[in-house]
DNA sequence: CTATAGACCTGACGGC
DNA sequence: TGCCGTCAGGTCTATA
């Protein structure tokens, strides 16, 4: 759900209501969302701060806060961030700033967390290369799939080498790239490497050109859906016809993950 | 090292 | 109508 466009989409839909900001109040409605340091120390290290920046790094959210900290986000699987909802359903935690701007960590399965650091380094240092850095580059991809037994799939989940890609991307970018997501990491042609990295970027780029994907929950914090969602092709597209051959898409269980690929255009060899 | 399973949660949906 | 089981999927932790 919040992959890296849906992350990305937040951060520069949020910034205008939020930048230069202060919190003057938090209400914390699930306590175990927040997770360091103490929930006295969490309200009292955000209290009274300005928010002086924004910044995502792979599915993680950054509020960079004047004098010091940084309340780290992550909204899992159903957490989304609204801007003086209409409602408070869902809402497990409300950002009360000057100027009157309510911020509302809806999610209604309670998975997503927060917390506040010194600054990003830990969360940087355990993740992989971001799609759209340049050092992700098709040489990078084949060095990370390189040598790897694993399907494809879960390494282009894994966030500690890439960091961003989620089930639906990732579905997606192995359909666009004609390759089936059980095939071994290591045993991608360099053809197939070239034109996954192509499809990689494609998909999350068109994602973020749509203000990220609306599958179900994912809300965007002006409470508009994104639209991606009708870009996809295999995700959640059980039954659906395959746009290339027509046949039906299947869905399959890899690593535990519902997958969506059609069987007649993606190849394991 | 890898691989797998379970935990965390609750709403939507299909079957009966 | 309503009850029940399954599914959704990001990431951490535990175990083989």
């Amino acid at each position: 759900m919040p992959e890296l466009p849906e992350v990305e989409t937040i951060k520069n839909e949020l910034s205008p209501h939020v930048l230069g900001r202060s919190i003057k109040g938090v209400d914390i409605f699930w306590d175990k969302m927040v997770r360091r340091p103490s929930l006295a120390a969490f309200r009292a290290g955000v209290i009274g701060k300005k928010i002086a920046s924004l910044s995502r790094r792979g599915k993680y959210l950054f509020f960079h806060l004047d004098g010091g900290g940084v309340l780290v986000m992550h909204m899992k699987m159903t957490g989304s961030l609204l801007v003086d909802p209409a409602d408070d359903k869902y809402s497990r935690a409300v950002f009360h700033l000057d100027e009157g701007t309510a911020v509302h960590f809806r999610d209604p399965r309670k998975f997503g967390v927060m917390w506040l650091a010194d600054d990003e380094s830990a969360v940087n240092d355990m993740l992989g290369v971001e799609p759209f850095d340049p050092a992700f580059s098709p040489t990078a991809l084949a060095k990370i799939l390189k040598g790897r037994k694993a399907p494809v799939k879960p390494v282009l989940l894994d966030q500690s080498l890439i960091a961003g890609i989620g089930n639906m991307y990732a579905d997606e970018a192995l359909f666009e790239a004609r390759i089936h997501p059980l095939k071994p990491a290591g045993n991608l042609t360099p053809d197939e490497i070239k034109k996954l990295h192509r499809a990689i970027l494609h998909v999350l780029r068109k994602a973020l050109a749509r203000g990220g994907a609306s599958v179900r929950n994912y809300i965007r914090p002006e409470g508009e859906p994104g639209t991606a969602h009708d870009e996809f092709v295999v995700a959640h597209g059980v039954g659906k016809n395959c746009p290339d051959c027509g046949g039906k898409i299947e869905r399959i269980v890899v690593r535990g993950r519902g997958t969506y690929i059609c069987p007649k255009c993606q190849f394991l060899s």
